[in-house]
RNA sequence: CGGAGCGUAGCUCAGCUUGGUAGAGCGCUAGCUUUGGGAGCUAGAAGCCGGAGGUUCGAAUCCUCUCGCUCCGACCA
């Protein structure tokens, strides 16, 4: 993509009314723009870094055995009078009327949608277990939303819920959701921590909540520092794995337990702030019984499905991950999740070698090269890439150019090197 | 929902106390010079001062209402 005609209006100023760093950086580097409180657009750079958690997500959902699905942003108010949520879920939800007077709502999660639809679609135990999921725009009505999109409104979040025949089984999904979580969130390039978590609204009895840390975060989590290590991540057999997470202290202050803290080595505990990227919960019966999903057993009794569901925030993640990497200069993207994999600077644009090169560079890294071909100086290009904070910088100056060669500049570490234009790419495309 | 603020040019903000008909920096347009960390000079364009009422000879400025946004708290993927 060529910047001089991509819509990436970043700015040199921090708008007034953004307060935290992620925010800050995601409007500096135009990926999006607020639109009303809490509600964002995602421009072009936002959009792809979106798409690009969602796509790793979808990978790991699918590899756990999860089946995509899209359901609906509005919703029937008839469905959650079913479950009684309707009146229960208060004034976060937004509720629309029709031009027929039918009472709708833009759905805040998907519980009884689902259960509806499992539960007119399948005809015996033996349909079991289910596990769809969706990644679909969200609303609640927050009070007072703040952070950008760490705490918007209108959300993009993947949920997926579980059916199971018994408790057992459904068990064995809330840890192979765990499991799918952690790699997740390690294929992002963040460290997250599963902290024993409250159910709220949601119901149920077993909840763990995916916390990032960052000094942003709005709670506070103790932990062990043994998840800092990620080593429980190489154990792959699901229960010995789920032993692991759950043994291990980490707990959000609402949860925090101080008798087993004071057991931990001084020198393992941590203590910090935690940002809420996703959450698992075990839920039972609750929607099961109160929307009238019975089937008939193996036994010829009457039973209700187990259910769990399990959510990401997508869009939440994007803050997330700014908040946990980046520099006073901007956003350090992890390469899994980078809008583009490298920029090209041209700095002496509309001479002759550098143009070339640049226009070779570009053709080569196709659709993962952002190629700033703007008439700016120098300095402006180079703050503009830290900025946006493509993991590579591919600096193509006339002095270099002379003699075939790039810089090439890792936006980590900062580390540069002089090669020539193929090894530069080798390097990047590598 | 309680408390506190803020809406003036694309962005950051000054002007408001003490009414006299709109400013700066950056950005934008054109030209020249410059060219490895957000250049310099020159010339320009750009604002119904959030909206509606009111007071006044006269309102960005004072008063009333309203809409929007932000921050602190309670609540929360």
């Amino acid at each position: 993509m060529r910047l001089s005609q991509s819509l990436i209006p970043t700015l040199k100023e921090t708008p007034s009314d953004a307060q935290i760093t992620s925010h800050r950086l995601m409007l500096r580097a135009g990926m999006i723009r607020q639109t009303a409180s809490g509600i964002y657009a995602w421009l072009p750079t936002g959009h792809r870094v979106l798409s690009k958690i969602a796509q790793i997500v979808r990978e790991e959902q699918d590899a756990a055995g999860a089946q995509e699905m899209l359901m609906p942003t509005i919703q029937s108010a008839d469905l959650w009078r079913e479950s009684g949520r309707y009146d229960a879920y208060g004034k976060e939800m937004l509720r629309i009327t029709d031009r027929h007077e039918r009472e709708l709502l833009y759905g805040p999660t998907n519980e009884e949608m689902i259960t509806v639809l499992v539960r007119d679609s399948i005809k015996s135990y033996r349909d079991l277990p289910q596990l769809p999921y969706h990644i679909q725009w969200k609303f609640r009505d927050e009070v007072r939303p703040r952070f950008g999109v760490l705490r918007g409104r209108e959300f993009l979040m993947k949920d997926a819920y579980s059916f199971d025949v018994d408790y057992a089984a459904a068990l064995i999904v809330y840890k192979k959701m765990m499991l799918a979580y952690m790699r997740t969130f390690q294929r992002l390039g963040i460290t997250a921590i599963p902290m024993r978590a409250d159910t709220g609204q949601i119901g149920g009895d077993l909840s763990h909540e995916f916390h990032v840390l960052a000094p942003t975060g709005e709670s506070g989590v103790f932990y062990d520092a043994a998840f800092e290590t990620g080593n429980a991540l190489a154990e792959t057999e699901i229960e010995s794995f789920y032993e692991q997470m759950t043994t291990i202290y980490a707990a959000t202050d609402e949860k925090h337990d101080t008798v087993l803290w004071d057991k931990i080595p001084d020198e393992r505990r941590r203590e910090g702030r935690g940002i809420e990227v996703g959450q698992i919960f075990y839920i039972g019966k609750k929607y099961s019984e109160s929307m009238n999903f019975a089937m008939t057993g193996a036994d010829g009794q009457k039973f209700f499905p187990e259910m769990g569901c399990y959510g990401i925030g997508i869009s939440r993640l994007v803050g997330a991950i700014i908040e946990a990497r980046h520099d006073d200069a901007g956003i350090i993207w992890p390469d899994a999740v980078a809008p583009f994999k490298a920029a090209i600077l041209n700095l002496r644009q509309g001479d002759a070698a550098t143009d070339g090169i640049c226009e070779t560079l570009h053709a080569r890294l196709g659709a993962d090269g952002l190629y700033d071909d703007r008439d700016e100086r120098a300095g402006a290009k180079f703050a503009d890439a830290d900025l946006m904070g493509h993991p590579w910088q591919i600096i193509v100056g006339p002095r270099g150019a002379a003699k075939g060669q790039v810089e090439l500049k890792r936006r980590a570490t900062g580390e540069r090197s002089e090669l020539s234009v193929q090894d530069a790419l080798a390097q990047v495309l590598g």
